[in-house]
DNA sequence: CAGTTGACGGCCC
DNA sequence: GGGGCCGCCAACT
């Protein structure tokens, strides 16, 4: 399994109405500084029907602007329809945060 | 093959 | 708390 694909596992875990950062990600696909990497997957992403990368911030909380279809107000929309709060354009990481990922690492 | 890029993160002002 | 700088690593050109 390649960078990209162990990655995409580890988005595909977040559950409803959590998030996870660049970081977190990183760190559970293998490697804590492949959040770039993890960014730079999240933009090829080739699956966004399966791939939940609206859940993925970055560590303040704050989406990207540049989000594959439909802009950083889509992510939002999305975020919300979670039960995600959005203050100021970003996510209470304290209260939202994927804080128990060994719980789905199947 | 080598340099550049980027949906980031940590550290320092 | 916010802005800037640097390091990081895979993918891209």
């Amino acid at each position: 399994m390649n960078t990209f694909e162990k990655i995409y596992e580890v988005v595909k875990r977040i559950p409803k109405g959590y998030v996870a950062s660049y970081g977190q990600v990183a760190a559970l696909a293998g490697n804590r500084r492949w959040a770039r990497v993890v960014g730079y997957a999240l933009h090829a992403n080739p699956d966004s029907e399966q791939i939940p990368c609206y859940r993925v911030v970055t560590k303040e909380g704050r989406v990207s602007e540049a989000f594959a279809f439909g802009g950083s107000n889509q992510q939002i929309k999305l975020l919300e329809a979670d039960g995600i709060t959005l203050v100021d354009g970003r996510v209470d990481m304290k209260k939202y945060q994927w804080d128990t990922p060994e719980l789905y690492n199947y």
